[in-house]
DNA sequence: CGGGTTCTTGACTATCTTCAACGAAAGTGG
DNA sequence: CCACTTTCGTTGAAGATAGTCAAGAACCCG
């Protein structure tokens, strides 16, 4: 998947494969920026100033209604962008999940090209993509059930993020029970008990809370898809 | 709100009042396109040559799932841009619902300027607007009740291209009850029968079934937020 | 008109949520 | 380092919301 921030989305685009791991040329580059798990990046409503390529560690990007729902936009990771300005502000809230090292990059580069025209059109290609996977990520949150939510949501951290065992994977879900669910449009309840079910199918093993076997990989993926199971 | 395609989403964000009604400068613009309701602009995997910003008519945005379920990812109204290329091609499918007057532009003046640096401007503005909006969407796709999502939807149509009758406002809807389920993650019945009770309780009455006139308002926004009815 | 599509309505069902309890893990202060 | 507290995760039972299936009504188009 591309430098944009990950949406749990099945899609089969090539292009996205390659994600370039340094934007743009070094010249006047400014400093990365270290932050702890737990440490917030910026809040709804502030005025941008920069974005972010994630280098090291965990975002997670927030929406909140004025009752309380709550809705994970998209969780950070490494090679993603994000901090991308609508009229200047931020529109969600940004918060470490797991310890980060960010490349802070002026939003003037993004805008107006900022003296840096390779590094412009990679923000911009960032933003287009994003566009792309909300697009996905639509799909997921009006017309899966929770069981394909929750299946797709692994498939896609394992394939970003996961290690091969052999014929099993592994991927560590730094993020609560709570925040699949805002991600997912689920409760934590639906989210854990949904967990259980791939458990006891035996597709997937719980080493701990935070870490998932998949053992059986394919069928996941079709379970993703709708398949019966 | 502002030159991107509309989403159903109640955002109190003032900036978006004011949309660029023409974009850019006048050098070499390309001719205006003009189609027929139930035209197709371009379809999912089609490599982009051209945005479109619609002058006149309504479109339809739509992704489609291997087994037939259908998201309709937004309607494109005047002054929306759609079209926005990721890695090249179309990701989604455009058709017309009614008859559309379109101004096309340039791939390459939202990617490297093409020369017209206002216009690329505007176009990228554009494109994080969509982000923006696109956030909001989630909040109802994930997080919405089918009473919030319907009153959410009358809502955001009756501000963007409502009319004014006295006390009461009305408002037309181009698309099928089936778009308007696919929109929201619901179903035709569901559609359907939330709109009954909205008009069994004197919110709404169904002048026919694309008119609708909106009798309260302000109850009518309560909802689409969750307020007791 | 007449036939096909779309919309509405009803009865029933399934899925997911809610509420509640319990257990496990993690953080805190002695 | 351990006991205490709190948070987080799992599980169960009950309930609500929205989906499914089916039929009839309204609308549209030729």
């Amino acid at each position: 998947m591309g430098p944009t921030s990950m949406y749990v989305t099945i899609t089969s685009d090539p292009t996205w494969a390659l994600p370039p791991q340094r934007l743009g040329s070094r010249k006047t580059k400014l400093p990365e920026t270290h932050l702890k798990a737990g440490s917030c990046l910026y809040f709804e409503g502030d005025p941008v100033e920069r974005l972010y390529q994630v280098k090291k560690g965990v975002l997670r990007l927030t929406r909140l209604l004025e009752d309380g729902r709550r809705q994970v936009i998209a969780f950070g990771y490494p090679t993603d962008i994000v901090g991308f300005p609508s009229d200047g502000v931020h529109h969600t809230d940004c918060d470490v999940l797991v310890d980060a090292c960010l490349q802070p990059y002026r939003r003037s580069t993004l805008e107006d090209g900022g003296g840096d025209p390779q590094l412009h059109r990679d923000l911009l290609q960032a933003a287009l993509r994003e566009i792309s996977a909300m697009q996905d990520h639509f799909m997921m949150l009006g017309r899966k059930s929770a069981l394909e939510k929750v299946a797709s949501f692994l498939c896609v951290l394992t394939d970003r993020v996961g290690q091969n065992l052999g014929e099993y994977k592994q991927v560590d879900l730094p993020m609560s029970r709570g925040d699949i669910a805002d991600f997912l449009g689920l409760t934590t309840e639906t989210v854990s008990r949904t967990l259980t079910q791939l458990r006891k199918n035996k597709i997937i093993a719980i080493d701990n809370i935070h870490t998932i076997i998949i053992l059986r990989p394919t069928a996941l993926l079709g379970l993703s898809f709708g398949d019966r199971d």
